[in-house]
DNA sequence: TCTGTATATGAACATATGCTCATATATGAA
DNA sequence: TTCATATATGAGCATATGTTCATATACAGA
């Protein structure tokens, strides 16, 4: 097949698709992700329930909202996260079937 | 919700996935699987294709083999790669189709 | 065997990543 | 206002990542 018969995907979509892969390449933003994505949580619960540091999940959490994967509402003191993209949870979702069944 | 309450991946589901999406997340090897979903190819064609270089072509492949993602025969001098994972495949397409109509 | 082409691989390097620690900010109660 | 709780954030650090460069290995043809 010679160069100009491939398809090729655009330098905008390449870099889209690598970022959303990125959030959904560490072990702690896949757990903070399934958890949001049972129920809406706040900072310290999230914290408590996958035992990491308060600093650890805020950071992360400011990650996953930069690529608007997460959104957050305030509650009192707490800030209430919840999943604000559901492509990405489902490209989850299939993954952990996928990787369930092998 | 309580801690105990929730849904919990296993570490070894967690650590599958997060490898998985790991090989999806830079732009190089999308690029490359992108390549191989179309048709198997050789390392040097990759290279020139996606003008990279040999050395960092066959060290992604190689890295690839690991995962189990590529496979590949000998052809001559020259080896041969394409997939060897569907399912990657197809995240990596729906993903694809998602950027794209957003 | 010698030569050329194709691929693999180790070392080194610059950058990215994810965490901790300390501290700042924000809200609610007293 | 003052204090306590909840969250955010910057700096620093150890490790991971992706590339280049140099070189090793493998096969085909003369």
């Amino acid at each position: 097949m010679k160069t100009q018969d491939h398809a090729f995907l655009s330098e905008e979509t390449i870099e889209d698709i690598s970022l959303m892969f990125k959030a959904l390449a560490d072990p702690t933003r896949i757990r903070i992700l399934y958890m949001l994505a049972q129920e809406e949580c706040s900072v310290n619960h999230i914290a408590e329930v996958l035992d990491l540091s308060q600093s650890a999940v805020s950071h992360q959490l400011s990650y996953l909202r930069t690529l608007r994967l997460v959104k957050h509402r305030r509650s009192g003191t707490a800030m209430i996260y919840s999943c604000d993209d559901n492509h990405v949870i489902s490209l989850l979702k299939q993954a952990i079937t996928h990787s369930e069944h092998t």
